[in-house]
DNA sequence: AAGAAATACGACTAGTTCGTCAGGTTCGCT
DNA sequence: AGCGAACCTGACGAACTAGTCGTATTTCTT
């Protein structure tokens, strides 16, 4: 068995100057860059310190360790998209498959812009795979795609309508990050978004009866 | 723009004695001990080199860098998993879909085995991503499913069919992975494959017309 | 058996990285 | 102004790691 570390995720020390919030800021800012422009092989504290203008002992005070700032980029991350998703899935205005197919494009799409970052993100989630948090968040999301689920498919049965909701929201999460791995036009996104919503909505009739 | 590295992944020397192809073959087994018991962030030259009884110099002979063990490791698996595709997409005697359930549960049941190795081996993609052979291997995967689509969707537009083949082709294999990532029972597997098929199945009917 | 070729060894170099800490600076408040 | 708390600095230590190279050993060939 592989002893997988779980280190210290949760930050150091709150900021509590004007002038501590700005150094976190940029620290997160230059983070990004070094992602983007170097990889997340070559993403350590010390680039990301230089990048930030800021020394590195100032960044250990806010940051217990260099997963944690990763981690946080991630859950911002997961927090926006949680955010998509409520946003899309609850508007009980539209019928549940337009809802879906919406979903599907706008997940896409996000996925696609800025993909440098988010495949450097990826490359480095063995650094904080486990941290704990991160299931909170994951929760979250895959509760919202389960009543969403719940609602389309009212006269299912409960244990069907987990494991629907949950192929669903790994199609769309897994297909699309591998998808945004080479570079797409508008078009080619919104043709594969298209087929990606065909796909569920086809499957997803099956099961209304 | 990252710049990616692209290190030379083809062997140094081929090996000529007996002797020699031993420590090849002890070097690879040794290296997915390592990975299953290690993980990835733990494989080093020096380690795979012990757990092989075997000096680092020798495993420097055989393999150019640390990329190249990994990758021979990946690739291996990959032609392992063609052979599966062939072999099932390509029995004529059966109809479609019923190929193509039975390949899914075959995939996800293979990915499911020695995951711990399978999770590293990710872990450590970054490392040979840009390997030049790699797209020989992916290239013919796709053409399987290329003509199987082909062959099941005889009405159908050469665009859609190549667009419908690597989108079911990637949800296998990236919703796969993911699904691996967490232990599984017979069942559950078998549970979730026969939705994944029932969903590629559905789809495909809206297809044919 | 003797020379050549192949193989094996492992100490070592050169480099990188994470995170700390002692000491200096700025802020907020009285 | 003056004082404590918050904040910032960056040189440095300790730990690893990839890959090399001179030397020793084994195998093959004649």
């Amino acid at each position: 068995m592989v002893q997988r570390q779980s280190p210290q995720i949760s930050s150091r020390k709150e900021p509590k100057q004007a002038r501590a919030n700005d150094l976190v800021a940029a620290v997160l800012d230059a983070a990004v860059q070094v992602l983007r422009t170097e990889g997340a092989a070559r993403f350590t504290t010390a680039r990301v310190a230089e990048r930030a203008g800021v020394s590195v002992g100032s960044l250990y005070q806010y940051f217990p360790n260099k997963a944690a700032i990763l981690f946080r980029l991630q859950s911002d991350e997961w927090r926006q998209t949680s955010g998509l998703l409520t946003s899309i899935l609850t508007d009980r205005a539209r019928p549940p498959l337009e809802r879906l197919r919406s979903l599907t494009h706008a997940f896409l799409h996000s996925e696609c812009a800025e993909a440098e970052v988010r495949i450097a993100l990826g490359d480095a989630t063995p650094l904080y795979r486990d941290a704990p948090e991160a299931d909170e968040i994951r929760a979250a999301s895959s509760r919202i795609f389960h009543d969403f689920m719940r609602e389309t498919l009212p006269d299912a049965d409960s244990r069907t309508v987990e494991l629907v909701a949950d192929l669903i929201e790994a199609t769309l999460r897994q297909v699309g990050s591998s998808f945004s791995e080479t570079p797409r036009s508008d078009e080619e996104i919104a043709a594969y978004a298209d087929r990606m919503a065909d796909m569920f909505a086809a499957y997803l009739s099956t099961i209304v009866e």
